[in-house]
DNA sequence: CCGCTCATGTAACTGGTTACATGATTTA
DNA sequence: TAAATCATGTAACCAGTTACATGAGCGG
């Protein structure tokens, strides 16, 4: 039974927030694409220019962008719209029912580091959370920036999407408070 | 300049948490440490066997872990501890300062999607919204088993960590309140 | 004795990363 | 005119994944 090679059903969530991205800000280039992700704090991926060119390809070739060739001045610029094809896959990337993984448990370096806590002494757990919080105050004053910042540019949606990211990091900090007097308690 | 190939600096969270199960398990085989990441909903890795024994042998050969050739009937079984160059590595893990992205932004499918509901009509972005608290709702649920589960085996340290997935979760699912009131708001 | 779990692995693939290379355009 | 940014890519690598293969031990 001969699998027909290269040719992939499922997109992946960078491909389609690529999608999202370029019907937003189209007509774009790759590179606004990329600046988009690299320029931002609140995106998981670091949009890499080995990601996102060949992802943008792959995209263009299978029908979900369409691609126009520009210059400006003597310098080639290729922009990419959203194609109708890509629109159905975003939408139905959107529309329920979500996959079980979306649901999932999120990586998190310190709840993930905080399992094994009981190798330090008390004192050393004290100082864990202490720069876990200090850490996570200044990401939550980063994230709420962005808030602002989305909110001035008057994208609601990303501004909405972005206050959810704030509200984690305030879970995070107030699980860390939870640990601090558990540690000082005991 | 030739640089030394094959000699890693720096340990993957992966390989660190490896060491933490490791030392709480000692003496334990590979298959546990593989069983201990698929067997728990709270692992943001899977823990597949190509990735765990490879990983395991490595950990061994750098010496952070010590095996123990041992057998079970005629099977063999290969056992390991945690050596004081590994329980090194997970201290100066554990202590701060943190690395910056330890603080970062988690990623979040759902959140992700939420950027681009701009292309959903109302109905369907309250759709959205309503699957997304049902599969919270659920995950919730199976986080606090959890915990309650850690705690019942006096693992207090696992119970507090998995507290934090459930602080996460509530978050998310408060923000996807706020989201359903913005859309049925306006 | 059948099927499940324990136990140990390998091979091929995947979806990203970093680092590098090139050159035009804009700005200080 | 030098430095930063715009713009487009490639090559090597990396840390995981899925899927497969093998076989012993154990409970119904």
């Amino acid at each position: 039974m001969t699998l027909e090679r290269g040719r992939k059903t499922v997109l992946t969530d960078l491909e389609l927030t690529v999608l999202g991205i370029v019907r937003k800000r189209a007509p774009c280039t790759a590179y606004a694409v990329m600046r988009e992700f690299s320029s931002s704090p609140s995106s998981y991926y670091r949009g890499s220019a080995g990601a996102i060119y060949p992802l943008v390809r792959r995209l263009e070739k299978s029908g979900h962008l369409e691609a126009r060739e520009g210059r400006q001045g003597r310098r080639p610029r290729r922009t990419y719209a959203l194609a109708a094809t890509g629109l159905e896959a975003l939408r139905n990337w959107l529309l329920p029912p979500l996959p079980d993984a979306a649901a999932a448990i999120t990586f998190d370096p310190i709840r993930t580091r905080s399992y094994f806590l009981a190798v330090l002494d008390p004192a050393e757990q004290l100082a864990f959370v202490v720069d876990a919080e200090k850490r996570l105050e200044a990401q939550l004053a980063l994230n709420e920036a962005e808030v602002a910042r989305y909110r001035r540019a008057g994208d609601e949606f990303s501004a909405l999407a972005m206050s959810g990211a704030v509200r984690v990091v305030q879970a995070r900090i107030a699980w860390l408070a939870d640990l601090r007097e558990h540690f000082s308690g005991s």
